[in-house]
DNA sequence: CGTGGTATTGACTTGTGTCAAACTGCGTGG
DNA sequence: CCACGCAGTTTGACACAAGTCAATACCACG
């Protein structure tokens, strides 16, 4: 969609420089520690969640390959919310000043990187849409799509058959929902032949229903970037 | 907390140049419509939502004077949210190449604009947990703070009372429930004395019991700048 | 005075949460 | 290799928070 210059490319290599494993389970970043580093995700899956203070637990984004995390140290000094890894991961941590330098050289990057802030607020938006305003159904149906989405994003080859790696547990604290009404909605999906289940992995059998069930906006699609500044 | 340069105030002050005024109730934009302009909001109360297709609404955020408004126009050719006005405004439109200019030009100040960015994604996470994991009393008690919070920025004489400006129908569209439930809930908190309330206007008799039954976190404090860039 | 939007209250319904019990699959250690 | 335990899933019975519907009251405004 953009072609960088290859000073930019050598700009986002630099913050890539270095590498951290993270097992599956582990904290990268827990809520209300300080945090000075910034993060991009090479490989896996991780969530951000925030805990209230009566123990339950929010999950407030999945994040995949590519996607910058712990952004939100751009601007505090504490981390707001906890990040931790669904799968084993690898992510590049790098600190602000570097990232401050990158704005600072490559404005288009900038821009680029401001554009990614507000895909991620449209999305959260649409999630608080749909928490506030959607039966459970719906929030299940949605969060399935979702997943899809952003696996297809990375692999091409996932269509309508994919593995979601979470527990139904998880989907709950995604979508705001017990675990036991999780499952309950799942069977619904999966008896009104929307889906289809074995082992962890499902199947969109009537993917046109379930995003009419879920009111699916795909906020991916209808970019405009014509108005970027020229690249450096 | 941040010095401008002068030529930082000169280069916002450009993209504040033209004015419009929007009436009471009127739409600024509407969700879907082709979207180009951007804006800052400089008198008034406004607010975004969106429509779902069962025609619940759900009203995403409220906006105040200082606010860089349909900032989403940066990254998609359709508004993705419905803006509109609570109270007789005054707003700046600008154009995306302008703002383009302005961090090109002025590394710092976009740097403030993703700081800007960062808390309100804070700010829109802090309410997705409450919508997806609170009671309807915890989210009317949440909204109330934010509310007299937000009001306080702009006045400081605001202390513990405040006109909410907004009927019982939009109060139950931001915190996703009915109005009448938000009625209720209203009543409990009078009940319980934490506000006390006479023709539209607020007043908080126990504040310290209100953020607690809020789950209230203040997203304007902890704020770290140490990394911004030097002003241009 | 009416009239339309808003607020208030009550009676009833329904969606989702809670609790508990059984079941499954899987890794671990004896 | 088996037995055990643990984490996750599934299902049922029941409780409760929030929604729905409806009637009334309260304004502000033409």
């Amino acid at each position: 969609m953009v072609v960088l210059t290859a000073n930019e490319r050598h700009a986002l290599e630099r913050l890539e420089a270095r590498e951290r494993h993270v097992r599956r389970g582990a904290t990268l970043q827990r809520d209300k520690d300080r945090a000075a580093e910034m993060f991009i995700l090479r490989k896996g899956m991780m969530m951000s969640s925030v805990l209230l203070d009566d123990g339950s637990r929010q999950i407030l984004r999945f994040h995949f390959a590519g996607d910058m995390l712990a952004v939100s140290s751009l601007a505090y000094r504490a981390a707001s919310e906890t990040i931790s890894a669904l799968s084993d991961c690898v992510v590049c941590p790098f600190e602000r000043p570097a990232f401050a330098a990158v704005i600072t050289d490559h404005p288009r990057l900038a821009a680029l990187i401001m554009v990614c802030d507000q895909i991620e607020r449209a999305v959260l938006t649409d999630r608080l849409a749909v928490l506030g305003r959607t039966s459970a159904k719906a929030r299940v149906a949605a969060i399935l799509i979702d997943l899809r989405n952003r696996m297809r994003m990375l692999d091409r080859g996932i269509t309508m058959s994919f593995t979601l790696g979470l527990t139904q547990e998880e989907l709950g604290d995604a979508t705001g929902l017990t675990a036991v009404h999780v499952n309950r909605m799942l069977r619904q999906l999966e008896d009104e032949g929307m889906i289809a289940r074995e082992a962890g992995r499902v199947t969109f059998t009537d993917e046109r229903a379930l995003e009419r069930a879920a009111n699916f906006v795909d906020r991916y699609a209808g970019l405009d970037l014509a108005w970027l500044p020229a690249g450096r």
